[in-house]
DNA sequence: CGCTAGTTTGATGGTAATCAACGCCCGTGG
DNA sequence: CCACGGGCGTTGATTACCATCAAACTAGCG
């Protein structure tokens, strides 16, 4: 069932896109989303494992994740990896690097994945001559901002129980405006990597995860999560005061 | 000694500016800088406690802050109200609106500061002419991608005595690039805005500055802060692992 | 069929939140 | 000038949550 693209195809790359909606040609007009298409490099997919780019490795390029889902390491300055997020179908990843000559971060595929490579250089040449797409990508770059502010707040003033809720919730959502169910879906990291990411050790997040179970809220096998009370997942999640300071 | 600015200086705005190299025009041709400068709005000081802007307001602007120390807060959806950031001369603040219509967060002055106010509109139309401009752009919001990123490691994996060496190393640096002491300074803020920054209670915020003067990392006095041991104080920062979990 | 990584369970302890109360600084108004 | 008040900061006692340690269990995989 293997399927050669063919060079014509390679060309229609975003027009044809089922995530171009989520992703960089969002809001650009047709002819644009046809430059944009001519710089955009398919890769291959790539197995579970597979490091996209290294931290420490020249920055050349950006990367759309197309099918799969990466995550983001940072080795921090005292030894310890840090996990910076999770990227589904649509996500840009790559962007913290532009400041520097270097990838501060490392990219892995968390199953078989896919990606469009963007090269940066062309990027930022054909955005140059290409106002919507430069708006397109600030816009992009903000709600990076934007959620980043939102996980620091989540890590830092909010229980185990409600990290997870708000993790799982906020799954749920990426994977629905992925066409993909709300309520039924499997997760693509491990625990650990999970409890990585919300500061959490892999005993603390076996823990919470019966305990949301034992409530109702969620079904668990395995990886496999199934959401039984989403308004109750909400409330728990959004609800009134985390486990720790909430003052003014 | 209160001075009026003339139109030729407002026009000279950046250029001879102090900050500019920590700034928007930074990286930009002269030329590029006095057209920046033509769309830069110099605004009266403001005492402590003014709101530069709203959270809920019509996104119109960014700011670079001046003088003095602004911090920037959002409502989260539970309603307890999380310090974003704090910002010093020469950072620009409001970028996390780019995305929306309205300004997510709120900015407010922690002692009396003056901004440059830069509509988007006429950025956005500038830098679309302007190449430099927009690079620079890119690497501001890259940089301040980067910048969350660290937060979220230092919020989640490091303990109060930790989280509180990170911060204060990291004002220093701050204060020594724009020419002042890295030895000595004196916070902007109030402990009980520092300590919803890091996601401690105003209790414990006492109590472990207490405890790195005990030390003898630091000298505290009200919100005047020495550095005494400032190799101590990076070892404890970054040295070995935090209180808790930092398993790869 | 055994191996190893990942996950789970239980027991214990430490760090920081919570609760309670007091002292300090500073601006306001009598 | 002094008294008052409130925001801010400090200190002490207690508690709760989650990390840590230890160990068994499961599942994928060569």
């Amino acid at each position: 069932m293997t399927r050669i693209a063919t060079l014509s195809e390679t060309r229609d790359n975003c027009h044809n896109c089922r995530l171009r909606t989520l992703c960089l040609p969002d809001n650009l007009p047709v002819e644009d989303v046809g430059r944009l298409a001519g710089i955009v490099q398919r890769r291959k997919p790539v197995s579970r494992g597979t490091l996209l780019f290294q931290a420490g490795q020249r920055f050349n390029s950006i990367y759309a994740v197309r099918t799969g889902a990466v995550k983001t390491t940072t080795l921090m300055a005292n030894g310890d990896e840090h996990i910076s997020g999770f990227h589904l179908p649509g996500e840009v990843i790559g962007l913290d690097a532009i400041v520097s000559r270097d990838h501060p971060s490392t990219a892995v595929a968390l199953e078989t994945a896919s990606v469009c490579e963007i090269p940066y250089a062309e990027l930022e040449n054909l955005s140059d001559r290409t106002p919507a797409l430069q708006h397109q990508l600030m816009r992009i770059m903000s709600r990076e901002l934007l959620a980043e502010q939102s996980t620091n707040h989540l890590l830092t003033r909010r229980s185990a129980e409600q990290r997870l809720a708000v993790v799982l919730l906020t799954f749920s959502e990426r994977f629905a405006s992925r066409g993909l169910s709300a309520q039924r879906f499997r997760l693509p990291m491990s625990r650990l990597d999970l409890g990585n990411y919300l500061g959490l050790v892999p005993e603390t997040m076996s823990r919470t995860f019966r305990r949301l179970e034992e409530q109702g809220l969620v079904s668990i096998a395995g990886k496999e999560v199934e959401i039984v009370d989403i308004c109750a997942m909400q409330g728990l999640a959004f609800g009134a005061q985390g486990a720790q300071a909430a003052r003014a």
